[in-house]
DNA sequence: ACCTGAACACCGTTCAAGT
DNA sequence: ACCTGAACACCGTTCAAGT
């Protein structure tokens, strides 16, 4: 019984603004996402938001972030028995399908993993089971950043979809060996899958062999002789 | 001698503009160009621009291909003796060199060719020259493909300038490989570079293997027996 | 602590008006 | 044909004020 005013429950909360946020970049891609119309979509007023995140960008990489945390990396733990090439080809198929879930966070999250939690873990993950499987620390390093490039490359330019779904763009005398181009646009999702295995087989083979090289070299303790 | 007013030059063109918009983008970056203040740039009111692109997105657009037009295509010339690995070599290093020389460019790249004539012409040609080596045109699309994916990722999401270069960002609880992550920032250009002459070799070496296996098969003209 | 309205300095784009 | 000012419907962010 008494009359002084308890804290209310507060609107809003660093969750329920992520939350939302995220559901309008998957809805309407990331132009549509102002602080004003987040803001009346949880129905608060626009500066609201300040008092949870220091600015836009800082909601932004945390709807990054909520995508990253969803890619498995099981397959890196030191118990899991799959060897380097496997984990390595599961994981980029995981990190694939989190992204083009939700293809529009792809920009902000091909900037890199600056400071956040889950876009770090991934890259200690994968550097700390490439030099537990006997890479070097500097191609492990190169290992985790090649594999992005590759992964986020994937997701971001959707190389199919971005031609378009128009026989006319395409003239023959300009772009003699396009003439399926327009073609691509309905064949979007299987080409860019198809590549991506392609390429991810190619990638894995070509380390691969790299790896080789490398256990030959130090077994031999010295570079190997001529002949056989 | 005569009183009639002949039409002065346009103060604008859209070669001016491109020119303008590009060296600002590349001055203060791809947010820094508004309609308002490339226009002030060039000495005049913001809706002239109007005039001449039917919108900003289309600026940006031109100033995008204006960088695919410097990537070297002359390894695909029919009468460059250069076989397919070497030329798709040399091509990657050439579009990664056009691309790191204007970086805020490259998320306008990275959305794929659409209508941009120069962007089209590098896609004729690196799947031209594909199909002409002997690769069967799904897997010359898909070369294509991936090639962009791998090269636009490395040049997006320069993974070394996405740490910060902050020791305390870094807990090693959290993350016990990365102890060495913020000296990442500093050595940047290089790991890039190491990462995607390593990623980029496998990529060829991977490849290299599945042709290989492709023209094996096609002078079987069976599935291989087994033995030798 | 958390939310508000008002305000500041911006945006992209349209359009009638000028030459 | 090409440029202009005015206008419309927006932005991100700050800040004093309220509870």
């Amino acid at each position: 019984m008494c009359r002084m005013a308890r804290p209310r429950k507060p609107l809003l909360s660093r969750e329920r603004i992520v939350g939302t946020a995220s559901a309008l970049v998957d809805a309407d891609g990331l132009d549509a996402v102002s602080t004003r119309r987040l803001a009346a979509e949880l129905g608060v007023s626009g500066p609201s938001l300040y008092n949870h995140f220091r600015n836009k960008d800082e909601i932004l990489d945390a709807v990054a972030d909520a995508v990253s945390a969803k890619v498995d990396l099981s397959m890196f733990d030191e118990s899991d028995p799959r060897d380097w090439r496997t984990a390595l080809h599961d994981w980029a198929v995981s990190y694939r399908a989190a992204l083009t879930a939700h293809p529009n966070v792809v920009p902000v999250l091909a900037r890199g993993p600056g400071r956040r939690p889950a876009g770090l873990k991934v890259a200690d993950a994968v550097f700390g089971a490439m030099v537990r499987a006997g890479w070097p620390a500097a191609q492990a390093t190169h290992i985790g950043a090649l594999m992005r490039y590759f992964i986020t490359g994937s997701a971001l330019g959707s190389f199919a979809g971005g031609f378009v779904d128009d026989e006319t763009a395409y003239d023959p005398s300009d772009y003699p060996h396009l003439g399926q181009a327009h073609l691509l646009a309905e064949r979007q999702e299987k080409i860019d899958e198809g590549a991506f295995e392609t390429g991810l087989r190619a990638l894995l083979d070509g380390l691969a062999a790299q790896y080789e090289e490398g256990t030959r070299a130090k077994r031999a303790k010295t570079p190997p002789a001529d002949g056989s």
